[in-house]
RNA sequence: GGCGCUAUCGUCUAGGGGUUAGGACGGAAGAUUCUCAAUCUUCAAACCCGGGUUCGAUUCCCGGUAGCGCUACCA
């Protein structure tokens, strides 16, 4: 199996379920996975593109047996270190005649293409040169003349097996006969994969079905070159929720983009698995890497275009933050903290291939950091979103609590001004909390105690009390937060976080004015 | 335009000549919790259309329609 993407851009979601698809398949049936760079477009491609490649592949859990990073047996692996093997082949096809020199022009080319389109004709190749005697093509050739190298594709149709779609048949009348080497010495895509291929032992073709059309050319390679045609499985596309193909205008669609969002790569793998995949039954859908492995085959692929769903993805997503290690997820959590520049950390880092950033931060940051990822994970569809649901342990703001518009209701209470009233003497009476180290339990006491001199319970004592301290009226359990916001406020952040008692205060403050 | 591929709830899918057409996401309702999230329970929600084959088609065949792809000296 093979994966051979073009080092152009990013690693797309596309490209990365194709990769999984030959991966699975590749350890499942225990095959050799092979990793080549087509770069033949010299245009477009990039070294950086090279890395950041495998630096994705890598995140998602992916790795290969043969590649232009560790070698293997069929090196080289970038089609670039090729060019010769490539020029070597053409020039046997052409000595076979099998292929053909074919001296047209590209603007001649054009031309006739335009004038088949204008007459209601298929505008493919006229085969011209095809007739040109071989003898005659080479002495042109030496004389310096230009030309570039033709397939000459069989005079019957060119039928071919695929896994996902069965059977497949082209007309010979619709395939012109293909350039496989340029005349200025590049050969194309359609004829440097089906070299590649053959040579590298690839036994089986999984890739997107945007190539199913080029396969017949293909077949017709392989048939002229005398190599056996690998077996095909031709992928669907992934479309946006538009039902176009996934593109950059969809929003996040390459692998980095994920990882930067916060969605785990076990998440990120088990959801493109079941795009176009499902095991047999059809029940199950949390799978590990190693529970895909044992369950994939290529017969389970569905034919059909599928729309990449974004909370499916998320809600995969918060099933593996809940069973991921805390410790793995508080770091990714901290590292979003770090990003929104929440707590200083200097050498924070996120290696590119890496699971979990890297960073130094002391013990007491650390822990405490932790916690309120701890708290707050499970509220949160993406690691990304993190800072902005702790948003009321650093931005508390008493003004902007008692005029939002959410609290209206819960401030409009005849029995809150009561709670307010009792709750705000208690806790600045109480020397734990002047001190800033009010417990869970010394909290609970004074609930109690307000709720007894007050009469008021239930929703009617929280909800004001709730907006006292974080500024709404939900949020998480006090018991957990409590003991958080006392702990922030003894630490160095760059911006302060305030004790029970300095919320308190400033609601107060507010509130009469 | 030509050729190719595809067509089951809004979405991902299972299934397959006779089924109450199954699961999941999302949605709705309820339970629980001080609240939100989570969790649990329940509900709504689909076989593109037309022919043919057949006792019977959502399933097989043909056609239509729609979507997507390919039609390059791009990959």
């Amino acid at each position: 199996m093979r994966f051979a993407p073009s080092p152009t851009g990013h690693l797309h979601v596309g490209n990365a379920r194709t990769a999984l698809f030959n991966w699975l398949f590749a350890r499942h049936q225990k095959g050799t996975m092979v990793l080549r760079i087509e770069d033949t477009d010299v245009e477009r491609s990039e070294a950086r593109f090279e890395d950041q490649l495998v630096w994705d592949l890598h995140w998602l859990g992916l790795d290969w047996d043969e590649g232009p990073d560790i070698g293997g047996p069929y090196a080289p692996y970038r089609q670039s270190d090729r060019l010769d093997l490539y020029r070597e082949h053409a020039e046997r096809l052409v000595n076979e005649h099998k292929a053909y020199l074919c001296f047209c022009g590209e603007d001649e080319l054009q031309k006739e293409r335009d004038k088949a389109l204008a007459e209601g004709r298929q505008p493919i190749y006229s085969g011209k040169c095809r007739a040109i005697d071989p003898e005659e093509a080479k002495r042109r050739r030496t004389a310096g003349e230009a030309c570039a190298i033709r397939l000459r594709i069989p005079e019957h149709p060119i039928r071919f097996h695929d896994i996902v779609h069965g059977d497949v048949e082209f007309s010979n009348e619709v395939v012109s006969d293909p350039i496989i080497l340029r005349s200025n010495g590049m050969p194309v895509y359609n004829y440097v994969v089906v070299i590649d291929d053959a040579l590298m032992k690839i036994t089986h073709v999984i890739r997107g079905d945007d190539h199913l059309s080029n396969t017949p050319k293909q077949v017709a390679l392989y048939e002229a070159l005398g190599w056996p045609v690998p077996e095909f499985a031709h992928l669907s596309t992934i479309l946006g929720a538009d039902r176009e193909r996934l593109s950059k205008r969809h929003g996040a669609t390459s692998i980095a983009n994920f990882r930067d969002m916060g969605v785990l790569p076990e998440a990120l793998v088990n959801y493109l698995a079941l795009l176009g995949w499902a095991p047999s039954g059809g029940m199950r859908e949390i799978f590990s890497l190693q529970e895909l492995v044992k369950e994939f085959s290529l017969e389970r692929i569905t034919p059909s275009a599928a729309v990449f769903d974004m909370e499916k993805l998320y809600w995969l997503n918060r099933q593996y933050i809940k069973t991921w290690p805390v410790e793995d997820i508080a770091s990714i959590g901290i590292w979003f903290f770090v990003k929104a520049g929440l707590v200083e950390c200097n050498d924070a880092d996120w290696p590119c291939a890496k699971r979990l950033p890297v960073f130094q931060l002391s013990n007491d940051l650390r822990i405490w950091f932790s916690q309120i990822v701890a708290l707050l994970a499970p509220y949160v569809d993406r690691l990304d979103q993190l800072p902005e649901k702790a948003s009321f342990i650093f931005n508390y703001d008493a003004k902007a609590a008692l005029s939002a518009p959410d609290n209206a209701e819960v401030l409009g209470w005849p029995q809150s001004s009561a709670v307010f009233a009792r709750f705000i003497v208690k806790i600045m009476e109480d020397e734990s909390a002047s001190a800033g180290q009010l417990t869970a339990e010394q909290f609970k006491k004074i609930i109690n105690e307000v709720k007894a001199e007050t009469g008021v319970k239930g929703k009617e004592l929280f909800h004001p009390i709730r907006i006292v301290i974080t500024g709404s009226h939900s949020g998480p359990d006090f018991d957990k937060l409590i003991p958080i916001l006392e702990a922030g406020s003894h630490l160095k952040l760059p911006k302060h976080v305030l004790s029970v008692r300095e919320r308190v205060q400033e609601f107060a403050t507010a509130a009469n004015k």
